[in-house]
DNA sequence: GTCAACTAGTTCTATATAGAAGTGCATAAC
DNA sequence: GTTATGCACTTCTATATAGAACTAGTTGAC
Protein backbone atom coordinates (compact mmCIF):
# COMPACT_ATOMS: atom_id res chain seq x y z
CA UNK A 1 0.00 0.00 0.00
CA UNK A 2 2.63 2.52 1.22
CA UNK A 3 0.30 5.09 1.02
CA UNK A 4 1.40 7.21 4.59
CA UNK A 5 3.95 9.86 4.13
CA UNK A 6 4.04 10.32 7.77
CA UNK A 7 3.27 8.07 10.33
CA UNK A 8 0.93 8.20 13.53
CA UNK A 9 2.75 7.49 16.43
CA UNK A 10 2.94 3.93 17.45
CA UNK A 11 1.91 4.38 20.72
CA UNK A 12 -1.58 5.55 20.08
CA UNK A 13 -4.06 2.88 19.60
CA UNK A 14 -4.55 0.63 17.02
CA UNK A 15 -8.03 2.36 16.06
CA UNK A 16 -6.72 5.82 16.09
CA UNK A 17 -4.01 4.86 13.98
CA UNK A 18 -6.09 3.73 11.27
CA UNK A 19 -8.51 6.85 11.62
CA UNK A 20 -5.52 8.74 11.07
CA UNK A 21 -4.34 6.35 8.31
CA UNK A 22 -7.87 6.85 6.42
CA UNK A 23 -8.46 10.21 7.39
CA UNK A 24 -4.75 11.33 5.45
CA UNK A 25 -5.69 9.32 2.41
CA UNK A 26 -9.43 11.23 2.31
CA UNK A 27 -7.36 14.45 2.17
CA UNK A 28 -4.84 12.72 -0.47
CA UNK A 29 -8.19 12.48 -2.45
CA UNK A 30 -8.47 9.00 -2.74
CA UNK A 31 -11.85 8.85 -2.64
CA UNK A 32 -14.85 11.43 -4.40
CA UNK A 33 -17.70 12.64 -2.44
CA UNK A 34 -20.39 9.77 -2.39
CA UNK A 35 -17.87 7.29 -3.44
CA UNK A 36 -18.09 4.07 -1.30
CA UNK A 37 -15.12 3.37 0.93
CA UNK A 38 -13.97 -0.35 1.19
CA UNK A 39 -16.17 -1.80 3.16
CA UNK A 40 -15.46 -3.02 7.18
CA UNK A 41 -14.65 -6.75 6.42
CA UNK A 42 -12.02 -5.61 3.27
CA UNK A 43 -10.47 -3.19 6.02
CA UNK A 44 -10.38 -5.47 8.93
CA UNK A 45 -8.34 -7.60 5.93
CA UNK A 46 -5.85 -4.59 4.42
CA UNK A 47 -4.77 -3.65 7.94
CA UNK A 48 -4.84 -6.73 9.79
CA UNK A 49 -7.37 -5.86 12.48
CA UNK A 50 -10.45 -6.93 13.33
CA UNK A 51 -14.22 -5.30 12.14
CA UNK A 52 -14.80 -4.30 15.74
CA UNK A 53 -11.08 -2.18 15.37
CA UNK A 54 -12.30 -1.14 12.11
CA UNK A 55 -15.89 0.36 13.07
CA UNK A 56 -14.35 2.25 15.82
CA UNK A 57 -12.14 4.50 13.80
CA UNK A 58 -14.53 4.78 10.65
CA UNK A 59 -17.34 5.31 13.54
CA UNK A 60 -15.10 8.42 14.88
CA UNK A 61 -14.75 9.66 11.41
CA UNK A 62 -18.32 9.39 10.75
CA UNK A 63 -18.66 11.40 14.27
CA UNK A 64 -15.90 13.90 12.76
CA UNK A 65 -18.34 14.54 9.67
CA UNK A 66 -16.21 13.25 7.13
CA UNK A 67 -17.75 10.10 6.16
CA UNK A 68 -21.27 8.80 6.39
CA UNK A 69 -22.48 5.33 7.33
CA UNK A 70 -25.35 3.48 5.65
CA UNK A 71 -26.29 0.54 6.70
CA UNK A 72 -26.64 -2.27 3.54
CA UNK A 73 -24.97 0.43 1.41
CA UNK A 74 -21.91 1.28 2.08
CA UNK A 75 -19.20 4.00 4.24
CA UNK A 76 -19.05 7.09 1.91
CA UNK A 77 -17.01 10.26 1.97
CA UNK A 78 -19.18 13.11 2.88
CA UNK A 79 -19.15 16.24 0.38
CA UNK A 80 -18.50 19.21 3.16
CA UNK A 81 -21.73 20.65 4.34
CA UNK A 82 -20.25 24.15 3.54
CA UNK A 83 -23.16 26.31 3.50
CA UNK A 84 -24.82 24.85 6.60
CA UNK A 85 -21.96 24.76 9.13
CA UNK A 86 -19.63 27.93 7.92
CA UNK A 87 -21.52 30.46 5.96
CA UNK A 88 -24.85 30.48 7.47
CA UNK A 89 -24.11 34.15 8.70
CA UNK A 90 -25.20 37.84 7.47
CA UNK A 91 -28.70 36.68 6.29
CA UNK A 92 -31.00 39.72 4.99
CA UNK A 93 -33.79 40.67 7.26
CA UNK A 94 -36.52 41.19 4.51
CA UNK A 95 -40.12 40.90 5.53
CA UNK A 96 -40.38 37.68 4.37
CA UNK A 97 -38.10 36.87 2.37
CA UNK A 98 -36.24 33.68 2.56
CA UNK A 99 -32.10 33.98 2.71
CA UNK A 100 -30.73 32.77 -0.71
CA UNK A 101 -26.62 32.97 -0.86
CA UNK A 102 -25.05 36.05 -2.11
CA UNK A 103 -23.21 36.43 -5.43
CA UNK A 104 -19.57 36.92 -4.88
CA UNK A 105 -17.14 39.02 -6.62
CA UNK A 106 -13.76 38.32 -6.34
CA UNK A 107 -11.79 42.33 -6.50
CA UNK A 108 -8.33 41.61 -6.15
CA UNK A 109 -5.57 39.01 -5.45
CA UNK A 110 -2.28 39.68 -4.22
CA UNK A 111 0.80 37.90 -2.21
CA UNK A 112 1.37 40.75 0.85
CA UNK A 113 3.44 40.90 4.04
CA UNK A 114 1.54 40.18 6.83
CA UNK A 115 1.06 42.95 9.70
CA UNK A 116 3.03 40.96 12.92
CA UNK A 117 -0.76 39.64 14.39
CA UNK A 118 -1.33 38.31 10.87
CA UNK A 119 1.77 36.50 10.67
CA UNK A 120 1.62 35.06 14.09
CA UNK A 121 -1.84 33.73 13.90
CA UNK A 122 -0.87 31.91 10.17
CA UNK A 123 2.44 31.15 11.36
CA UNK A 124 4.25 32.56 7.95
CA UNK A 125 5.26 35.77 6.60
CA UNK A 126 4.10 35.14 3.00
CA UNK A 127 0.52 35.28 2.68
CA UNK A 128 -2.06 35.83 -0.49
CA UNK A 129 -4.73 38.61 0.08
CA UNK A 130 -8.12 38.25 -1.75
CA UNK A 131 -10.58 41.15 -1.84
CA UNK A 132 -14.14 39.99 -2.10
CA UNK A 133 -17.35 41.71 -2.18
CA UNK A 134 -20.69 39.92 -1.61
CA UNK A 135 -23.94 41.51 -2.88
CA UNK A 136 -27.46 40.49 -3.05
CA UNK A 137 -29.64 41.61 -5.90
CA UNK A 138 -26.75 43.87 -7.22
CA UNK A 139 -26.78 45.17 -3.44
CA UNK A 140 -23.63 45.14 -1.95
CA UNK A 141 -23.69 43.36 1.41
CA UNK A 142 -20.55 42.55 2.75
CA UNK A 143 -16.62 43.26 1.99
CA UNK A 144 -14.39 40.63 2.96
CA UNK A 145 -10.38 40.67 3.33
CA UNK A 146 -8.73 37.13 3.28
CA UNK A 147 -5.87 35.91 3.88
CA UNK A 148 -4.28 32.79 3.68
CA UNK A 149 -0.55 31.33 4.04
CA UNK A 150 0.96 30.94 0.18
CA UNK A 151 2.85 27.95 1.28
CA UNK A 152 -0.39 26.11 1.59
CA UNK A 153 -1.92 27.42 -1.05
CA UNK A 154 0.71 27.81 -3.92
CA UNK A 155 -0.85 29.15 -6.91
CA UNK A 156 -3.72 30.46 -5.65
CA UNK A 157 -3.29 33.88 -6.95
CA UNK A 158 -3.29 32.31 -10.58
CA UNK A 159 -6.53 30.63 -10.69
CA UNK A 160 -8.95 31.91 -13.21
CA UNK A 161 -11.74 34.27 -11.34
CA UNK A 162 -14.61 32.24 -12.97
CA UNK A 163 -13.58 28.94 -11.52
CA UNK A 164 -13.84 30.04 -8.13
CA UNK A 165 -17.40 29.69 -6.83
CA UNK A 166 -19.45 31.75 -3.98
CA UNK A 167 -17.71 29.45 -1.50
CA UNK A 168 -14.21 29.78 -0.86
CA UNK A 169 -13.47 26.20 1.10
CA UNK A 170 -14.91 23.84 -1.30
CA UNK A 171 -11.92 25.67 -3.54
CA UNK A 172 -9.59 24.68 -0.51
CA UNK A 173 -10.56 21.52 -0.32
CA UNK A 174 -10.69 20.77 -3.82
CA UNK A 175 -7.68 22.47 -5.03
CA UNK A 176 -5.76 22.67 -2.83
CA UNK A 177 -6.89 19.48 -0.02
CA UNK A 178 -6.92 21.63 3.02
CA UNK A 179 -10.48 20.87 4.67
CA UNK A 180 -11.63 23.41 6.76
CA UNK A 181 -12.88 21.61 10.37
CA UNK A 182 -13.52 24.33 12.39
CA UNK A 183 -13.84 28.21 12.50
CA UNK A 184 -13.88 31.17 15.41
CA UNK A 185 -16.16 33.74 14.76
CA UNK A 186 -15.60 37.21 16.51
CA UNK A 187 -18.69 39.74 15.97
CA UNK A 188 -17.99 43.55 17.68
CA UNK A 189 -19.42 46.87 15.81
CA UNK A 190 -17.72 50.10 14.38
CA UNK A 191 -17.79 52.60 11.90
CA UNK A 192 -17.03 52.17 8.19
CA UNK A 193 -13.61 53.62 7.05
CA UNK A 194 -12.97 55.40 3.94
CA UNK A 195 -12.50 51.74 1.83
CA UNK A 196 -15.30 49.77 3.04
CA UNK A 197 -17.72 52.99 2.92
CA UNK A 198 -16.39 52.74 -1.12
CA UNK A 199 -16.67 49.62 -1.54
CA UNK A 200 -20.90 49.34 -0.15
CA UNK A 201 -22.09 51.93 -0.62
CA UNK A 202 -22.39 54.18 2.38
CA UNK A 203 -20.23 57.22 3.98
CA UNK A 204 -17.88 57.20 6.23
CA UNK A 205 -18.26 57.46 9.57
CA UNK A 206 -21.64 54.91 9.16
CA UNK A 207 -22.44 51.90 11.42
CA UNK A 208 -20.61 48.69 10.07
CA UNK A 209 -20.85 45.33 12.23
CA UNK A 210 -17.83 43.24 11.76
CA UNK A 211 -16.55 39.42 11.53
CA UNK A 212 -13.54 38.58 12.28
CA UNK A 213 -12.72 34.91 11.47
CA UNK A 214 -9.71 32.11 11.93
CA UNK A 215 -10.20 29.15 10.87
CA UNK A 216 -8.90 25.80 11.62
CA UNK A 217 -7.54 22.45 9.82
CA UNK A 218 -8.09 19.42 11.21
CA UNK A 219 -4.65 19.51 12.54
CA UNK A 220 -5.45 22.60 14.09
CA UNK A 221 -3.20 24.82 12.63
CA UNK A 222 -4.81 28.24 11.69
CA UNK A 223 -5.19 28.20 7.82
CA UNK A 224 -7.09 31.22 7.33
CA UNK A 225 -7.88 34.81 8.40
CA UNK A 226 -10.52 37.30 7.51
CA UNK A 227 -12.75 40.38 8.19
CA UNK A 228 -15.73 40.91 6.75
CA UNK A 229 -17.76 44.21 7.10
CA UNK A 230 -21.36 44.77 6.13
CA UNK A 231 -23.69 47.93 7.18
CA UNK A 232 -24.90 47.38 10.93
CA UNK A 233 -28.51 47.92 9.85
CA UNK A 234 -28.78 44.70 7.90
CA UNK A 235 -26.40 41.98 9.83
CA UNK A 236 -27.69 39.31 11.36
CA UNK A 237 -25.37 36.42 12.87
CA UNK A 238 -26.53 33.60 13.92
CA UNK A 239 -24.71 30.91 16.56
CA UNK A 240 -25.67 27.68 17.67
CA UNK A 241 -24.08 26.81 20.88
CA UNK A 242 -23.90 23.54 22.84
CA UNK B 1 -35.54 -0.07 40.38
CA UNK B 2 -38.75 1.48 38.65
CA UNK B 3 -36.67 4.61 38.35
CA UNK B 4 -38.44 5.40 34.89
CA UNK B 5 -41.65 7.37 35.05
CA UNK B 6 -41.79 7.31 30.94
CA UNK B 7 -40.31 4.39 28.98
CA UNK B 8 -38.41 4.55 25.71
CA UNK B 9 -39.08 3.16 22.84
CA UNK B 10 -39.57 -0.46 22.89
CA UNK B 11 -38.31 -0.38 19.01
CA UNK B 12 -35.27 1.57 19.79
CA UNK B 13 -32.10 -0.86 20.51
CA UNK B 14 -30.73 -1.18 23.80
CA UNK B 15 -27.79 0.62 24.76
CA UNK B 16 -29.89 4.14 23.45
CA UNK B 17 -32.75 3.08 25.98
CA UNK B 18 -30.09 2.73 28.35
CA UNK B 19 -28.58 5.61 27.39
CA UNK B 20 -32.41 7.53 27.83
CA UNK B 21 -32.81 5.80 31.47
CA UNK B 22 -29.84 6.95 32.74
CA UNK B 23 -29.82 10.39 31.20
CA UNK B 24 -33.05 10.71 32.85
CA UNK B 25 -31.76 9.54 36.43
CA UNK B 26 -29.27 12.16 35.72
CA UNK B 27 -31.80 14.89 35.57
CA UNK B 28 -33.34 13.57 38.12
CA UNK B 29 -31.09 14.39 40.18
CA UNK B 30 -29.85 10.54 41.54
CA UNK B 31 -25.96 11.59 40.93
CA UNK B 32 -24.17 14.68 42.43
CA UNK B 33 -21.78 16.22 40.31
CA UNK B 34 -17.86 14.50 40.29
CA UNK B 35 -19.93 11.58 42.17
CA UNK B 36 -19.47 8.14 40.38
CA UNK B 37 -22.06 6.36 38.79
CA UNK B 38 -21.80 2.56 39.27
CA UNK B 39 -19.35 0.59 37.26
CA UNK B 40 -19.96 -0.59 33.52
CA UNK B 41 -20.15 -4.46 35.55
CA UNK B 42 -22.72 -3.54 38.13
CA UNK B 43 -24.92 -1.26 35.45
CA UNK B 44 -24.55 -4.68 33.08
CA UNK B 45 -25.45 -6.65 36.00
CA UNK B 46 -28.49 -4.26 36.72
CA UNK B 47 -30.07 -3.87 33.53
CA UNK B 48 -29.01 -7.97 32.07
CA UNK B 49 -27.10 -6.16 29.26
CA UNK B 50 -23.50 -7.24 28.18
CA UNK B 51 -21.07 -4.78 29.23
CA UNK B 52 -20.29 -3.47 25.83
CA UNK B 53 -23.46 -2.36 25.26
CA UNK B 54 -23.75 -0.61 28.62
CA UNK B 55 -19.95 0.74 27.51
CA UNK B 56 -21.78 1.97 23.84
CA UNK B 57 -24.18 3.62 26.06
CA UNK B 58 -22.07 5.26 28.32
CA UNK B 59 -19.69 6.67 25.45
CA UNK B 60 -22.59 8.14 24.03
CA UNK B 61 -23.50 10.31 26.90
CA UNK B 62 -20.00 11.21 27.51
CA UNK B 63 -19.69 12.44 23.98
CA UNK B 64 -23.00 14.31 24.46
CA UNK B 65 -20.76 16.06 27.85
CA UNK B 66 -23.19 15.17 30.55
CA UNK B 67 -20.53 12.04 31.87
CA UNK B 68 -16.57 11.54 32.09
CA UNK B 69 -14.96 8.69 32.04
CA UNK B 70 -11.77 8.29 34.04
CA UNK B 71 -9.95 5.08 33.19
CA UNK B 72 -8.76 3.44 36.39
CA UNK B 73 -11.61 5.80 38.35
CA UNK B 74 -14.85 5.53 37.29
CA UNK B 75 -17.85 7.47 35.46
CA UNK B 76 -18.72 10.88 36.76
CA UNK B 77 -21.11 13.12 36.59
CA UNK B 78 -20.15 16.44 34.90
CA UNK B 79 -20.87 19.90 36.53
CA UNK B 80 -21.84 21.61 33.45
CA UNK B 81 -19.51 24.59 32.83
CA UNK B 82 -22.11 27.30 31.87
CA UNK B 83 -19.54 29.81 32.06
CA UNK B 84 -17.33 28.17 29.11
CA UNK B 85 -19.96 27.37 27.01
CA UNK B 86 -22.90 29.75 27.60
CA UNK B 87 -22.05 33.17 28.61
CA UNK B 88 -18.76 34.03 27.07
CA UNK B 89 -20.27 36.76 24.95
CA UNK B 90 -19.78 40.59 25.83
CA UNK B 91 -16.02 40.69 26.63
CA UNK B 92 -15.17 44.08 27.24
CA UNK B 93 -12.92 45.40 25.00
CA UNK B 94 -10.33 47.40 27.36
CA UNK B 95 -6.59 47.23 26.45
CA UNK B 96 -4.77 44.47 28.73
CA UNK B 97 -7.67 43.59 30.59
CA UNK B 98 -8.86 39.75 31.08
CA UNK B 99 -12.39 38.92 31.21
CA UNK B 100 -14.31 38.77 34.39
CA UNK B 101 -17.90 37.81 35.04
CA UNK B 102 -20.12 41.23 35.47
CA UNK B 103 -22.07 41.42 38.49
CA UNK B 104 -26.21 40.95 37.71
CA UNK B 105 -28.77 42.58 39.67
CA UNK B 106 -32.44 41.57 39.17
CA UNK B 107 -34.59 44.27 38.28
CA UNK B 108 -38.14 42.72 38.46
CA UNK B 109 -40.17 39.66 37.67
CA UNK B 110 -43.26 38.84 37.01
CA UNK B 111 -45.78 36.60 35.56
CA UNK B 112 -46.63 38.31 32.09
CA UNK B 113 -48.64 37.26 28.93
CA UNK B 114 -46.41 36.35 26.08
CA UNK B 115 -46.53 38.01 23.23
CA UNK B 116 -47.55 35.35 20.29
CA UNK B 117 -44.36 35.09 18.88
CA UNK B 118 -43.14 34.08 22.18
CA UNK B 119 -46.05 32.10 23.11
CA UNK B 120 -45.34 29.92 20.25
CA UNK B 121 -41.35 29.39 20.58
CA UNK B 122 -42.22 28.57 24.03
CA UNK B 123 -45.10 26.74 23.73
CA UNK B 124 -47.25 28.16 26.74
CA UNK B 125 -49.06 31.70 27.14
CA UNK B 126 -47.89 31.84 30.51
CA UNK B 127 -44.34 32.50 31.48
CA UNK B 128 -41.97 34.49 33.74
CA UNK B 129 -40.87 37.97 32.87
CA UNK B 130 -37.70 38.68 34.23
CA UNK B 131 -35.29 42.01 33.70
CA UNK B 132 -32.05 42.21 34.68
CA UNK B 133 -28.88 44.22 34.44
CA UNK B 134 -25.11 43.17 34.50
CA UNK B 135 -22.72 45.68 35.25
CA UNK B 136 -18.75 45.31 35.25
CA UNK B 137 -17.30 47.61 38.15
CA UNK B 138 -20.39 49.88 38.58
CA UNK B 139 -21.05 50.56 34.82
CA UNK B 140 -24.12 49.15 33.27
CA UNK B 141 -23.38 46.56 30.10
CA UNK B 142 -25.95 44.93 29.44
CA UNK B 143 -29.34 45.02 29.93
CA UNK B 144 -31.69 41.34 29.74
CA UNK B 145 -35.23 40.71 29.02
CA UNK B 146 -35.88 36.96 30.26
CA UNK B 147 -38.44 34.74 29.71
CA UNK B 148 -39.08 31.28 30.81
CA UNK B 149 -42.21 28.80 30.96
CA UNK B 150 -44.39 29.38 34.28
CA UNK B 151 -45.01 25.72 33.98
CA UNK B 152 -41.53 24.34 34.13
CA UNK B 153 -40.10 27.05 36.84
CA UNK B 154 -43.43 26.81 39.24
CA UNK B 155 -42.54 29.79 41.98
CA UNK B 156 -39.49 31.31 40.39
CA UNK B 157 -40.72 35.08 40.73
CA UNK B 158 -40.79 33.74 44.58
CA UNK B 159 -37.00 32.85 45.01
CA UNK B 160 -35.58 35.08 47.02
CA UNK B 161 -33.01 37.68 44.82
CA UNK B 162 -29.99 36.97 47.05
CA UNK B 163 -30.32 33.10 46.59
CA UNK B 164 -30.19 33.72 42.63
CA UNK B 165 -26.28 33.90 41.42
CA UNK B 166 -25.02 35.96 38.44
CA UNK B 167 -25.95 32.88 36.51
CA UNK B 168 -29.56 31.73 35.86
CA UNK B 169 -28.76 28.34 34.20
CA UNK B 170 -27.49 26.48 37.22
CA UNK B 171 -30.08 28.05 38.88
CA UNK B 172 -32.61 26.07 36.05
CA UNK B 173 -30.76 23.46 36.84
CA UNK B 174 -30.68 22.75 41.02
CA UNK B 175 -33.83 24.18 42.24
CA UNK B 176 -36.27 23.02 38.91
CA UNK B 177 -34.12 19.95 37.37
CA UNK B 178 -34.21 21.68 33.90
CA UNK B 179 -30.50 21.63 32.29
CA UNK B 180 -29.97 23.63 29.26
CA UNK B 181 -28.20 21.99 26.88
CA UNK B 182 -28.32 24.10 23.78
CA UNK B 183 -29.13 27.48 22.55
CA UNK B 184 -29.16 29.43 19.61
CA UNK B 185 -28.30 33.31 19.80
CA UNK B 186 -28.81 35.82 16.87
CA UNK B 187 -27.04 38.76 17.06
CA UNK B 188 -27.87 42.06 15.63
CA UNK B 189 -27.20 46.00 15.83
CA UNK B 190 -30.19 48.46 16.27
CA UNK B 191 -30.49 51.76 18.59
CA UNK B 192 -31.21 51.93 22.21
CA UNK B 193 -34.99 53.27 22.91
CA UNK B 194 -36.00 55.05 25.71
CA UNK B 195 -36.06 52.10 28.47
CA UNK B 196 -32.86 50.84 27.18
CA UNK B 197 -31.18 53.99 27.25
CA UNK B 198 -32.54 54.52 30.30
CA UNK B 199 -31.12 51.21 31.66
CA UNK B 200 -27.64 51.43 30.50
CA UNK B 201 -26.71 55.12 30.56
CA UNK B 202 -26.82 56.18 26.95
CA UNK B 203 -28.88 58.37 25.22
CA UNK B 204 -32.13 57.36 22.67
CA UNK B 205 -30.64 56.43 19.19
CA UNK B 206 -27.60 55.28 20.58
CA UNK B 207 -25.98 52.07 18.34
CA UNK B 208 -26.59 49.09 20.76
CA UNK B 209 -25.97 45.64 20.08
CA UNK B 210 -28.55 42.90 20.59
CA UNK B 211 -28.17 39.33 21.33
CA UNK B 212 -31.77 37.21 20.82
CA UNK B 213 -31.00 33.35 22.82
CA UNK B 214 -33.52 30.50 22.52
CA UNK B 215 -32.55 27.87 24.97
CA UNK B 216 -33.20 24.54 24.71
CA UNK B 217 -33.81 21.42 27.30
CA UNK B 218 -32.46 18.12 26.33
CA UNK B 219 -35.59 16.64 25.27
CA UNK B 220 -35.36 19.48 22.52
CA UNK B 221 -38.53 21.56 23.78
CA UNK B 222 -37.61 25.45 24.11
CA UNK B 223 -37.04 26.64 27.75
CA UNK B 224 -35.94 30.10 27.70
CA UNK B 225 -36.30 33.02 25.60
CA UNK B 226 -34.23 36.13 26.48
CA UNK B 227 -32.81 39.61 24.22
CA UNK B 228 -30.06 41.36 25.95
CA UNK B 229 -28.95 44.68 24.83
CA UNK B 230 -25.83 46.46 25.37
CA UNK B 231 -23.88 49.00 24.03
CA UNK B 232 -22.41 48.50 20.70
CA UNK B 233 -19.39 50.16 21.02
CA UNK B 234 -18.13 47.66 23.79
CA UNK B 235 -19.84 44.64 22.15
CA UNK B 236 -17.40 41.48 21.09
CA UNK B 237 -18.99 38.19 20.59
CA UNK B 238 -17.13 35.13 19.98
CA UNK B 239 -18.52 31.82 18.21
CA UNK B 240 -17.09 28.64 17.91
CA UNK B 241 -18.32 27.17 14.45
CA UNK B 242 -17.34 22.98 13.81
C1' DG C 1 6.75 8.66 59.63
C1' DT C 2 8.04 7.62 54.65
C1' DC C 3 8.19 5.34 50.81
C1' DA C 4 7.65 1.23 47.97
C1' DA C 5 5.03 -2.71 46.69
C1' DC C 6 0.89 -4.88 46.28
C1' DT C 7 -4.09 -5.35 45.29
C1' DA C 8 -8.81 -4.83 44.08
C1' DG C 9 -11.40 -2.38 41.10
C1' DT C 10 -12.04 0.58 37.14
C1' DT C 11 -12.05 1.89 32.19
C1' DC C 12 -9.81 0.96 27.69
C1' DT C 13 -8.32 -1.85 23.77
C1' DA C 14 -8.82 -5.65 20.78
C1' DT C 15 -10.65 -9.86 19.10
C1' DA C 16 -14.26 -13.17 17.73
C1' DT C 17 -18.91 -14.48 16.70
C1' DA C 18 -23.93 -14.61 15.74
C1' DG C 19 -27.74 -12.72 14.01
C1' DA C 20 -30.75 -8.58 12.73
C1' DA C 21 -31.67 -4.88 9.51
C1' DG C 22 -31.18 -2.68 5.33
C1' DT C 23 -29.52 -2.02 0.20
C1' DG C 24 -29.01 -2.97 -4.50
C1' DC C 25 -28.97 -5.90 -8.13
C1' DA C 26 -30.10 -10.02 -10.70
C1' DT C 27 -33.34 -13.32 -11.70
C1' DA C 28 -37.88 -15.35 -12.06
C1' DA C 29 -42.89 -15.05 -12.46
C1' DC C 30 -46.72 -13.10 -14.51
C1' DG D 1 -42.98 -4.45 -19.34
C1' DT D 2 -43.88 -4.91 -14.48
C1' DT D 3 -43.73 -6.82 -10.30
C1' DA D 4 -41.99 -10.15 -6.90
C1' DT D 5 -38.49 -12.95 -5.08
C1' DG D 6 -34.13 -14.17 -3.83
C1' DC D 7 -29.36 -13.35 -2.95
C1' DA D 8 -24.97 -11.33 -1.97
C1' DC D 9 -23.27 -7.77 0.54
C1' DT D 10 -23.26 -4.05 3.73
C1' DT D 11 -23.66 -1.87 8.29
C1' DC D 12 -25.74 -2.40 12.96
C1' DT D 13 -26.65 -4.64 17.40
C1' DA D 14 -25.38 -7.55 21.11
C1' DT D 15 -22.66 -10.81 23.57
C1' DA D 16 -18.43 -12.87 25.45
C1' DT D 17 -13.64 -12.83 26.61
C1' DA D 18 -8.72 -11.64 27.47
C1' DG D 19 -5.50 -8.63 28.74
C1' DA D 20 -3.54 -3.75 29.05
C1' DA D 21 -3.58 0.64 31.38
C1' DC D 22 -4.72 3.18 35.11
C1' DT D 23 -6.46 4.64 40.00
C1' DA D 24 -6.80 4.67 44.75
C1' DG D 25 -6.26 2.70 48.78
C1' DT D 26 -3.86 -0.74 51.90
C1' DT D 27 -0.16 -3.15 53.49
C1' DG D 28 4.54 -3.88 54.55
C1' DA D 29 9.53 -2.69 54.93
C1' DC D 30 12.65 0.38 56.70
Amino acid sequence: MAHASTVSDDRLPAYLRLRDDIARRIAAGEWQPDEALPSDNRLAAEHALSVGTVRKALQQLSDEGLLERRQGAGTFLRKPAFDATLFRFFQVREHGAEQSIPTSRLISRAVVTPTKHLADTLGTTEVIRIERLRCLSEQPLLFEEIYIPQARFPGFELIPAEDIGPLLYPVYFERFGVFVARAEDEVSFGTADRTIALRLGMTEGDPVARIERTAFAMTGEAIEWRVASGRADRFRYRSRIG
